[in-house]
RNA sequence: GGUCCCGUAGCUCAACUGGAUAGAGCACCUGACUUCUAAUCAGGAUGUUGGAGGUUCGAGUCCUCCCGGGAUCGCCA
């Protein structure tokens, strides 16, 4: 339930009967009125611009439309007050049994306060990782894996059927370079000296690998030529390191629903079928492209290649899908994948991506839009760089030296709630900095902490409610009589919770989970503030001893708002913290 | 050079996708602990939203151009 959308109905039913009562002209669109919280809370709970767009089309002034809609509108028992202001905003007071309803209406549904219908009979294909299959997940994965989960959570919630998918790219010479570097560290297992020259994986998590293939296979592959063990090679490694990263994503909570492997579209006929489809529209063809604007790279020279026509779908330049040695290019089997995807039914497609893929956005959107046929929507979430800190000073991360931060390194030191809701901290088209000392400390500029306290704080009073013999349970309080919630700091609290399900919304919209971050933080702070009012005025403390009956409204207040931070931390992927001791 | 992202208070960032006088935190100053957890709260200042035009009732948000930072740019995946 969306108590926006609610009074939205209500303004569109007054704008009909104006219609009707020939105030306004038949036939016009209210699509964009729009009933929002003013961003001064001063101007009233909503406010509408109904009569500002609908000034024009209608020929008369902002104001003739809103006297009379405030007019039709205070009809409501819902509405308190309804004022013209500004240029011709609407400003509507709601009554107090309105915000008080909402927190009962919190207490008896619960988590699914928040759930929305907006995507319902929508199917989403969220494919975030999808890191090469070549070692542990490391800091800039995290970002991704944190935030497509939190996104597939946040759609999920808002009533869409969400898949959460990891395309293994074990089909590339990555995957060689893998077999290759495995097979230096099997020799080693078995005794012999062995060089990481340029080109291979010199990492010591390929050490446990190599013991474990020289126990497997004994001395066979000694001396051997690459022919006689690659092949099986690639595929013992690349199992290898998916278990790895398998482990990695659940030590922060990932679970993904399907893991695609490149591979299988090779050999197949897959990759085939997908250029197919497309050289049936006409947008294949063998061709040379024109160089690089600007600077051309030293040794370019004109080559026919076999190109898609991405320009027919908003890219700047074709791109080739196949090598001059006839091998696919990457973007071949993307293709493919793709079409896998479209053909699975799913009405949306939502792929993250690090920021280094940037240039790859337009020509894998071009091909969704021909391979739909314009019908799937394809969304690519780029997300930024993560700058990590520790006192205060940068340190670097370099592949070469093996002082690179993994997933697990950061899990291990500061947990996989914290490190989840810092990742959210920021949008993911920004840079984020992540201290290591600054994420676990306890204050107000730590947003971790201060979402947890909050929660802490409510599962407190609870407690002490229970030593002072004062009932908390769910049932007692949502049957506590709410019309004892009057003070303006206690309803304004309401109001923030009453703003959760449009939240959900409009971030889920947006395809943005940090939304859901941010609104924790102020609703945290709100229920702080009241909490901290309770020292000057003691009738704003949620546990009045010796009087139940208030106590459980107070209660029930405080309750709402451990629900709702309860809901949105578990979309964030973070457990609720029960003290914070 | 092309493309994409970013540019908002001294610092770190928001701004509900086009709404009203652009908001928080940090830092700085003042005040509140026999108290429901002071790990918190209350009060106080700060702006040419990088710049210039444009679109309209209304622009940080959309369009054009420019400036600055980052990413990326035909057989790496």
């Amino acid at each position: 339930m969306n108590l926006f959308t609610d009074i939205r109905a209500l303004v569109i039913g007054a704008l009909e009967a104006m219609q009707e009562a020939g105030a306004l002209p038949q036939g016009m669109d209210f699509a964009s009125v729009t009933v929002e919280p003013p961003r001064d809370p001063a101007h009233g709970d909503m406010a509408t611009n109904a009569a500002m767009v609908l000034a024009k089309p209608a020929g008369l002034k902002p104001r003739a439309i809103a006297d009379d809609l405030a007019a039709r509108l205070t009809g409501d028992t819902r509405i308190a007050s309804a004022e013209v202001a500004g240029p011709g905003f609407l400003n509507l007071r709601l009554a107090p049994s309105v915000w008080q309803e909402v927190v009962g209406r919190i207490l008896t549904t619960r988590s699914e306060f928040g759930r929305s219908r907006m995507g319902q009979g929508v199917r989403v294909n969220v494919e975030y990782v999808s890191a090469n299959p070549t070692g542990p997940l490391h800091v800039g994965h995290t970002r991704g894996a944190v935030f497509g989960d939190a996104l597939a959570s946040l759609l999920d919630y808002a009533g869409f059927d969400v898949t959460r998918e990891y395309y293994i790219n074990d089909g590339g010479a990555q995957v060689d370079v893998l077999a290759r570097s495995v097979y230096l560290r099997y020799l080693e297992a078995l005794g012999q000296e062995v060089a990481f020259e340029d080109g291979t994986y010199p990492g010591d998590y390929l050490i446990p690998v190599g013991k474990a293939l020289a126990r497997h296979k004994g001395d066979a592959w000694v001396g051997q030529p690459e022919s006689v063990w690659l092949d099986e090679l690639r595929d013992y490694a690349t199992d290898a390191m998916m278990h790895l990263i398998r482990d990695d994503l659940a030590s922060l909570g990932v679970e993904m629903d399907v893991f695609f492997s490149e591979k299988s579209l090779y050999g197949t006929g897959r990759i085939e079928a997908a250029i197919e489809d497309l050289d049936s529209k006409d947008l294949i063809y063998r061709g040379v492209l024109e160089p690089p604007k600007g600077k051309t790279p030293e040794d370019w020279e004109p080559r026919e290649q076999t190109l898609f026509r991405s320009t027919a779908h908003g890219d700047d330049v074709d791109r080739p899908i196949m090598k001059s040695d006839g091998n696919w290019t990457y973007f071949a089997p993307d293709i493919a994948y793709h079409y896998d995807k479209i053909s699975r039914g799913f009405d949306v497609l939502i792929d993250v991506f690090g920021a280094d893929h940037g240039g790859y956005v337009k020509r894998m959107k071009a091909a969704v839009a021909a391979l739909s046929e314009g019908r799937v929507p394809l969304d690519i979430k780029l997300t930024q760089l993560v700058r990590l800190f520790k006192n205060g000073e940068p340190f670097k991360m370099s592949k070469r030296a093996g002082t690179f931060v993994t997933l697990r390194d950061v899990v291990e030191q500061v947990g996989p709630d914290v490190t989840r809701f810092v990742m959210l901290t920021r949008k993911n088209d920004a840079p984020l900095d992540f201290d290591f000392d600054k994420v676990l400390e306890q204050s107000r500029d730590n947003p971790v902490f201060y979402v947890q306290y909050a929660h802490a704080r409510v599962m407190s009073v609870q407690r002490r409610a229970a030593e002072a013999g004062i009932a908390s349970d769910p049932v007692t309080l949502a049957a506590a009589d709410l019309g004892k919630l009057e003070h303006e700091a206690e309803l304004a609290l309401a109001k923030k919770l009453a703003e959760w399900p449009r939240l959900v919304e409009t971030a889920a919209r947006s395809h943005e989970p940090h939304r859901v971050a941010f609104y924790l933080y102020e609703l945290a702070g709100d229920f702080h503030a009241l909490w901290n009012r309770g020292n000057d005025q003691p009738e704003l403390r949620f546990l009045q001893e010796g009087d139940a009956e208030t106590s459980h409204s107070k209660l029930a207040l405080a309750r709402a708002v451990a629900v709702v931070i309860s809901a949105g931390l578990g979309i964030l992927g973070v457990t609720p913290a029960q003290e914070m001791r």
